[in-house]
DNA sequence: ATTTTAAATTCGACAGTCAAATTAAATAAT
DNA sequence: ATTATTTAATTTGACTGTCGAATTTAAAAT
């Protein structure tokens, strides 16, 4: 109970300036409800830390005005730089941001492995670090922390990764390892809630306490965010998405179950429907099969269509259903995957409001949100840039105790 | 930011009073983190408002130890009572208990209609209330709030029933509205949220934080506990786990939309199935109908059985998506409604397990709680006493201040 | 009676917040 | 140029509240 006051001050105060950008102590007073004194004192403190900096001039707002001039408060960038790394089936991909949030340097790069033993993935992980800071004038040692996504079920308060299509082995201590051999602190989650965290940090749900984000990648995966933070199960399973049964005893899903909704929207699912009776399918990579299954639904071709419409509205069933359990304000649906813009086309959308419950208060935002290849990596930088910052935070109220 | 540190503390001590019984101060502090000395003005000022109250003696417990006896602390029931009232299709029962959660009184009564207006449903509960009142030494002066659950839509926050099948109008200013005419505070909510409190407080969710609970009434209902609270949506009409879609145009729901869960378990669309081919049914009663159904499927009857088999794995489907959502520790089946047991049967819940997202840690546990008539009236009254403790608290804080 | 033990209270130090007064840094007026 | 005005930020002093340590209280053991 001792010193908790200030430092819920202190956090309330850091991210607050962390989430509206600069803005002067009299603002941010308001903003927070803490008073002007007590914002000097902990701004005081925080610049003592370097964790944030005064704008040196504000060059003449929109109208003059007499009085003082209003002194801006930021993030200093420069005091940390941190490393976001997502891990992908055979691809890795890493961004490096300061703790403002900024990407400084982009990284990706192909694996020659899908699958790892502990000891080979944190030599991977730890040299494809070190080439991703060879890119930029920094080095490994001049990253203080590393945040990291993988697929599979994750415990994040214990740092084990359950399970993961990346590992060989189940319940790898990968947190507190990999923390060891980069000297550093390391987080690590499940991938998909690293997109929401991205989403929360620097996308669409900058300002938003309650949206979810559903990705598709080779999978379907969602994150949720209640009151300003992520969502995890008991078990940290929650949030499977892509497995929620849309239909009794319905198709094979690559999980061994049936009726998921992934096995009737992923990839694999529409083009095994297409092997038979038809050779619009047939070459070796499933991207060129996706890319000529769109094109044929374009041009007008029935059995194209009729695929790409069920998907599309075993899509809209999963969204209407995680309408009505969450009605949450806003959901976003994050990705990359152009070619999947059949499921986030509007009528897709818009039959989602048909078919959810209705109220006379308007139906949550539904948006798409395209991202480039980085978001995944930024989502993890994002976590690491939280994770070190709630350490400082810490360390600063240890430190003055 | 002024006298909050002291809310805090207060709220703390006095809820952990009420989840964990009588307890001395010293475990108090333990359990709370608060100092000793804190725990002893805090107390001492809960006393002095008559919130709590010292046990005269704890009569020589288990082995006589030395040194100064512990007084136990606990909720003083007598200083408020309550009511809860749960307004259902053609009957409404009320409990009225303590501060403490013993309920004190019982009443029951059969509604001669099903839908009002707001003039109308105003009377007919301030009757009922007397009504029930009469059958204690209370009156209805001596009631210090009134908690109200009914079926629909509820605005929590602003009080309002946005729609209910109770109501013949939308938007229905009821929480004000009722307060105004009974002259104390009253708390409005969904039914089915009604039924999570009961189990919060009360039942089987006492000390689990995060935890959903499925009730089978007419319809499907959920509440969800997260974090030792409820979670609404962002319109109050979340968790409308009835109206989930469990199969792509499926079966006509009473709500208009196809597919929903409810348009497979509920009592209607099992009835509906039979109606056509056999001579099962027929009676006009639907209860009766129910019980018919059932006796013919423990009989034997292959098509009794195949209406009862689908409808369970339906369900067991629609459980198993909110396992693979929430990962929750705990489901609770809620409900009186013994005719339903095929729904809650071990190899039902067992089926559930087959179809979750597999991890190591133990599955959420699943288990049926069978109420009596009296639960909903109990969870409305829960919430009366929640939102009161409230109330005086916050009054505490400002006569002190 | 006196000692021992453990719960509860009291006391004084300290942390932290805030309103009000003061200082700082700019423009406007003379 | 100098003074007045305006507004941001800081400082000051009062006050709230928490906590550890010392003290008091109420019992059993000696």
């Amino acid at each position: 109970m001792l010193g908790e006051q200030r430092s819920i001050g202190r956090r309330a105060i850091l991210s607050q300036i962390r989430k509206v950008g600069p803005l002067p102590r009299i603002e941010l007073s308001e903003q927070t409800g803490i008073s002007r004194a007590t914002v000097t004192t902990i701004t005081a403190e925080l610049l003592d830390h370097g964790l944030i900096e005064e704008i040196p001039v504000e060059p003449k707002s929109k109208d003059l005005k007499r009085g003082r001039p209003k002194v801006d408060l930021k993030i200093r960038g420069d005091i940390f730089h941190v490393a976001g790394i997502k891990l992908a089936n055979k691809s890795i991909s890493i961004g490096i941001c300061d703790f403002e949030g900024n990407l400084v340097s982009e990284y990706w790069s192909a694996l020659p492995q899908t699958i790892y033993d502990e000891g080979e993935l944190l030599a991977t992980l730890t040299a494809e670090l070190e080439n991703a800071t060879r890119a930029t004038n920094l080095t490994l040692a001049d990253l203080s922390a590393v945040g990291l996504g993988l697929a599979g079920i994750v415990d994040v308060v214990e740092g084990v990764v359950r399970w993961s299509p990346s590992l060989t082995t189940r319940n790898v201590k990968l947190r507190d390892a990999l923390s060891q051999r980069l000297g550093k602190p390391v987080f690590i989650d499940n991938d998909a809630n690293l997109v929401a965290k991205a989403e929360q940090y620097f996308g669409r749900g900058k300002n938003v306490s309650d949206f979810i984000v559903v990705t598709i990648e080779n999978g379907v995966g969602m994150g949720i965010v209640l009151n300003n933070q992520l969502y995890r199960g008991t078990r940290g399973c929650g949030a499977e998405f892509g497995h929620t049964k849309v239909h009794l005893d319905g198709a094979l899903c690559r999980c061994g179950q049936r009726g998921c909704l992934e096995a009737y929207v992923a990839d694999y699912a529409l083009l095994r429907e297409l092997a038979v009776g038809t050779d619009m399918v047939g070459s070796a990579d499933p991207a060129e099969d996706m890319a000529a299954l769109i094109e044929a639904a374009k041009a007008g071709d029935k059995t194209a269509n009729s695929v790409l419409d069920r998907a599309a509205r075993m899509f809209a069933m999963g969204l209407a259903n995680l309408v009505n359990i969450f009605d949450p304000k806003l959901i976003i649906l994050s990705g990359e995957r152009m070619q999947l813009d059949f499921l986030f086309a509007d009528d897709v959308l818009a039959s989602i409001r048909d078919i959810v419950v209705q109220v006379d208060a308007p139906p949550p935002e539904i948006i798409v949100h395209k991202w480039g290849d980085m978001m995944w990596a930024t989502g993890a930088a994002a976590y690491a840039i939280e994770g070190l910052g709630e350490l400082t935070l810490r360390e600063l109220a240890d430190n003055v105790a």
